[in-house]
DNA sequence: CCACTTACATACGTGGCGTATGTCGAGGAG
DNA sequence: CTCCTCGACATACGCCACGTATGTAAGTGG
């Protein structure tokens, strides 16, 4: 064995991240206890302080890499699409319903914000904000979008599809009222639409 | 003194809510200590159980109470417009600029939706939501909005304003970013209004 | 082979929350 | 006027969670 020390510090990280993330997306942040669910990673806060500092620390690890996953979803979205708007409008309806899955919603657009403040802020786990701003200039230079600053647009975006997000599952019927949802944000996309 | 009692009871209150808004949108909901700020009010912890059941009751009285300044703030604004759709357009970039406050910031777009969940579910306290869809429901009137579901329409505003204003915020040079902001806003806005 | 660091676990203090209990003053009944 | 009740608020207690200080065993460089 090579180096078995560094793979077990690693392995150690990993688990701490993942009971840390199921602990954050099931029960939230606060109502996490690091006693219960590093024992469940079998360790114990020691190994948590040691590696993250803190329990902020944590989260943002666990935030890091949740916002790596989704970017690298959307990117596949945005790849597969027959024209570029189409795989814009695809990625934006894809962020929505990512921002459904309880876990991604707890973590990234409740208790990420209120803990770390604007997450999309710090240079790390901005992934998504980026994807969109590169398809969004990648637009414009096509001339299919309109004049609008680039990464204002994709703030502007990313802050409609969480809310809606919010909306849709804190509803009392998702099904319905994620069409809704989708079929306004099209047609607020539209609107940035340049016509033939 | 006809009813001192219940005057005296209305005061109290009224100065747990003032001292939990304050801490609240100054140190945040979780640093702020049940202690700590009703004795600044001359009260202890048992007039705030006695009142709102617990910490999170004391919130949502503030949220209410914070709802319905910026409800009447956004009617004023829209009702003083020169045209129904320069009304709205100068109610959301109001609204936008209301979200700058860093008490409307913290408890209203921060603790509030990540300790009570989407704050404007609830009944109580989505007056702001109220006041937008009833703007977009007069412009679709008119002919002058696209055809957009009016609570879909609402919400989507209503999310990308409160990230806006969580980028203006956390922004190095909150003057220039704010009027980015606005800026794409307008243009995003503008993609709905109906074309003569 | 030994000193030293690293990766954790254990032990302890502090502070905040919620609840159970106590007290004091205001009104109504007689 | 007196007593009794009830509501408004204070006090007291226990619990739990976080952070830190300390301990320990394993690995690593010289």
């Amino acid at each position: 064995m090579r180096k078995p020390r560094e793979e077990m510090i690693a392995e150690t990280r990993a688990k701490l991240i993942a009971a840390g993330r199921c602990a954050f997306g099931t029960v939230g942040y606060a109502e996490a206890s690091m006693d219960d669910f590093t024992a469940e990673a079998g360790l114990t806060r020691g190994a948590l302080y040691h590696h993250f500092g803190d329990k902020k620390g944590l989260l943002q690890a666990v935030i890091q890499q949740i916002d790596a996953e989704m970017t690298a979803r959307l990117h596949t979205i945005s790849a597969g699409a027959p024209s570029r708007w189409e795989g814009f409008v695809e990625e934006c309806v894809a962020y929505i319903e990512m921002a459904l899955e309880p876990e991604i919603q707890r973590i990234m657009f409740r208790d990420g914000p209120a803990v770390l403040g604007d997450v999309s802020q710090w240079p790390t786990s901005n992934g998504c904000i980026a994807a969109l701003s590169h398809s969004i200039e990648q637009l414009k230079d096509d001339g299919v979008m309109a004049d609008i600053d680039t990464e204002t647009a994709a703030r502007l975006i990313n802050g409609a599809s969480s809310h809606a997000a919010l909306w849709i599952a804190k509803s009392e019927t998702p099904e319905e009222t994620s069409k809704r949802a989708v079929r306004g944000f099209r047609t607020l996309l539209d609107g940035l639409r340049v016509k033939a």
